[in-house]
RNA sequence: GCCGGAGUAGCUCAGCUGGUUAGAGCAGCGGAAUCAUAAUCCGCGUGUCGGGGGUUCGAGUCCCUCCUCCGGCACCA
């Protein structure tokens, strides 16, 4: 059984934002989770280096563009080691591997014959040297930059005929309504097909800052393609004398953000079809982080640094936090109050405390060794039993329900405190015809934040690790609630999420 | 304009194919306990389930209509 997940890959003309960690961060704790059930996982994310947008850039800075992508690239790569990915490989669309394998696909496209040259026309700046999008246009068709009156000029152009795979991506999606979610993506993507899909450019001129196009090397192919072929060519190079294309192909999911659903829903999966390669069998489309009711924003000033909640609260806390406030699949609000309210109340107060004094308490009346016993059935019937949700969670991930499964593992942390009030285990110590009793209550409290630890541990790797560490668990893989039976000698730990001030 | 979604406790939201006194978390008030990072646990809500109409023995849950908000409606990456 193989498992492999995508984030998007970054545009390297901008600071990483929490915005990117997100999507990483999503993607990091299903590849994580797969890994746990002893998948074959791979997880990739990377940076999307061509396009005019870079190249403008690097041009007002004096500088090539290569000089430019190479200062910008690492600073995703740094940010997603911090945010503690796991990812398996970290591709950069301007790798020669990358660029020859997508010039080898859109050979095959073009052989296939869906590529055809045509006139691109529209609105056209001098001074920028590009068409201008209904959007991009100021009033009276003048370039917003400029100032300056555009002209409508047409550019010869190669294209890729869009238009012919309408029908078959409408049927694609209508047997296979799984393949985009949440479900209402799929109806905007389903509407858009239907409304008609009309050709797209393949390549452009003018620009030198991107992959030739293999039988007109006086154009470069446009920098969609070239970014959405990542998934596909990074398996071809990412170890190197091996190519896993056999063995992940097609991926089981890309994780994107709205913004981009037409690309990966018609464009992407049209080229694919076109080139005669499986589609992914995948798209799950979350929504956006907003600040109060705005999008984040750095120059309204309202932006949650990923690099600064990271420097004072470490990875876990950020993962957390992002996975718990937003449901996925929609957008939500975060904010530094909400971070640090969460942060008290759940980390340090909820399961941090559960797992210091579960231990503290292991320590002192059972000389630090987790005492045999059974599942209490107190802890194994009900909404929140902890028998039983290792499954619960496996089914929700199953759905990408990220926020749902963490929802439930909470419910559960609940649980495990109020069980340590029911049965009062320093009431039980003082009684020595009650030894029994103790030794079930905390077994099952050793047990149940085992259990737990491993399943918060594609979301936490850390603090969770630190967990099992304690417990003397060396298992990192997927376990359900009594199957690990006493014995263990366990160690107390400093607080996994110290309490702020 | 067209298509889609949403409007449920002060706040954020759960409520699947209609069925016992509409739920959770947070915030607030009161209390218990002391194993623990003074953490935890218990109790406390007269909510027109956006308005109106309808179907039904019965509707937050289905139908119609109106109001408000949000998203999508192609070549910016």
């Amino acid at each position: 059984m193989s498992f492999y997940v995508t984030t998007p890959i970054y545009y390297v003309n901008a600071e990483p934002h929490l915005g990117h960690a997100y999507s990483t961060i999503a993607a990091d704790v299903l590849a994580r989770h797969h890994r746990q059930r002893g998948e074959d996982v791979f997880f990739l994310t990377g940076t999307d280096e061509h396009g005019e947008p870079v190249a403008l850039a690097a041009e007002s800075e004096e500088v090539e563009p290569r000089e430019l992508v190479d200062r910008n690239a690492p600073r995703f790569r740094e940010l997603f080691e911090r945010l503690g990915a796991s990812n398996d490989f970290f591709i950069r669309t301007t790798d020669p591997e990358h660029m020859a394998k997508v010039q080898e696909v859109v050979q095959r496209v073009y052989d296939n014959g869906y590529v055809y040259e045509g006139l691109y026309e529209g609105w056209y700046c001098p001074r920028c040297a590009d068409f201008k999008t209904e959007s991009e246009r100021g009033p009276d068709n003048t370039c917003p930059i400029h100032e300056i009156p555009l002209d409508w000029e047409s550019q010869q152009n190669w294209f890729f005929k869009l238009s012919a795979f309408q029908e078959q991506l409408v049927s694609l999606y209508e047997e296979h309504p799984e393949m985009i979610e949440p479900s209402f993506r799929r109806n905007e993507a389903l509407s858009f097909i239907k409304g008609g899909l009309q050709d797209v450019s393949l390549s452009r001129p003018n620009i030198s800052w991107g992959v030739p196009v293999p039988w007109d090397p006086g154009q470069v192919i446009y920098v969609w393609w070239d970014a959405l072929l990542n998934y596909y060519t990074a398996l071809s190079y990412a170890r190197e004398g091996e190519d896993l294309t056999e063995r992940f192909w097609p991926a089981d999911l890309h994780v994107i953000g709205k913004d981009i659903l037409k690309f990966h829903t018609v464009y992407w999966q049209a080229f694919l079809l076109a080139a005669g390669i499986e589609p992914p069998r995948h798209v799950y489309v979350h929504g956006y982080l907003l600040m109060g009711e705005k999008k984040m924003s750095k120059s309204l000033g309202n932006v949650l640094d990923p690099n600064e909640v990271l420097e004072r609260f470490g990875p876990d806390a950020l993962r957390f936090y992002c996975m718990r406030e937003v449901s996925f699949g929609q957008d939500g609000s975060v904010s530094a109050a909400g971070f640090e309210s969460r942060y008290e109340s759940e980390l340090a107060n909820d399961w941090g405390n559960l797992a210091s004094r579960t231990l503290a308490m292991i320590e002192r009346y059972r000389e630090g060794v987790i005492p045999e016993g059974r599942e209490d059935p107190a802890l194994c019937a009900g909404d929140d039993a902890l028998e039983g949700i290792d499954g619960v969670v496996r089914e929700l991930l199953d759905r990408f329900e990220l926020t749902q499964a963490l929802e439930a593992i909470w419910t559960r942390v609940r649980r495990l405190n109020r069980y340590v009030e029911e049965t009062k285990p320093w009431e039980l110590a003082k009684d020595e015809s009650q030894a029994e009793r103790l030794d079930t209550v905390l077994y099952n409290l050793a047990e149940g934040i085992r259990v737990l630890a491993l399943l918060l541990h594609p979301y936490m790797p850390e603090t969770s690790g630190r967990v099992l560490e304690a417990l003397a668990e060396g298992n990192r893989e997927l376990d359900s609630f009594g199957a690990r039976r006493g014995g263990a000698r366990v160690e107390r730990i400093a607080p996994l999420f110290p309490k702020l001030d």
